[in-house]
DNA sequence: ACTTACCGTAAGTTACGCCTTACCCTTGTT
DNA sequence: AACAAGGGTAAGGCGTAACTTACGGTAAGT
């Protein structure tokens, strides 16, 4: 969901978490030693940014090893990156229908089905 | 600043805002009208949008007629676009390296003074 | 000049999110 | 078996963000 991904790289310690573990698989006590945060603070987070599809956890022995998870991470890429190109369209001559009522939704036919 | 654009997509109410605005340049009544909240409110969230340069304002007559602003939407698509090369790049080598103790810091000098 | 339309701001309330401390579980070690 | 290492979870405190109502202020219309 954008939304839960959105919201999870919200908050600033939130996305350092997500930074430090995307830059490189770590447990979770080994990202929390880097943050001025408690362990359990920055569980807290892993899990946030898990169920956002941001990160994905392996288990090895005791250590819970977390990874970026690009699937979430395309979905933010690839909501930017069609929002710039649709942006440029509607950007072309929408510059002077302020007031007209509403144009019936002209033709963008770029909605996939 | 990505912190400040992050933050302001992050709450659905403001995230739908933007992306009506974004799609066609609106007046501020005209965005209330479309969403179950009050106009003080989408005027709120439109003044959190603009200072995370996310929109911009254009005043005519009374009316005050928001626009995107690409340069917001461009900080997030390149730091999105970025960090999806960084994370492949990283996620070539560093699976196993999850023993090693800490590379010493490697060069990450992009911090500004 | 008075009224109407459109909007920003202030004050207050409520709800939600982040963090800490305390506790329990699982796995590996001696 | 007992201990230690590493982590997730619960409960509570506390700050802050989002919304509402009320008010003031500017521009257009009559």
């Amino acid at each position: 969901m954008i939304a839960d991904a959105l919201a999870a790289l919200a908050d600033p310690t939130r996305r350092q978490v997500f930074e430090l573990v995307a830059e490189r698989p770590s447990p979770v006590g080994q990202v929390a030693d880097r943050l001025p945060v408690s362990r359990p603070a920055v569980s807290q987070h892993l899990r946030v940014l898990r169920q956002a599809g941001l990160v994905q956890e392996e288990r090895i022995g005791t250590r819970h090893v977390y990874r970026l998870d690009t699937a979430g991470l395309e979905i933010l890429r690839a909501y930017f990156e069609s929002f710039w190109e649709r942006s440029l369209a509607a950007f072309k001559g929408a510059v002077e229908q302020v007031n007209r009522p509403e144009p019936s939704d002209p033709p963008t036919a770029e909605e996939a089905p």
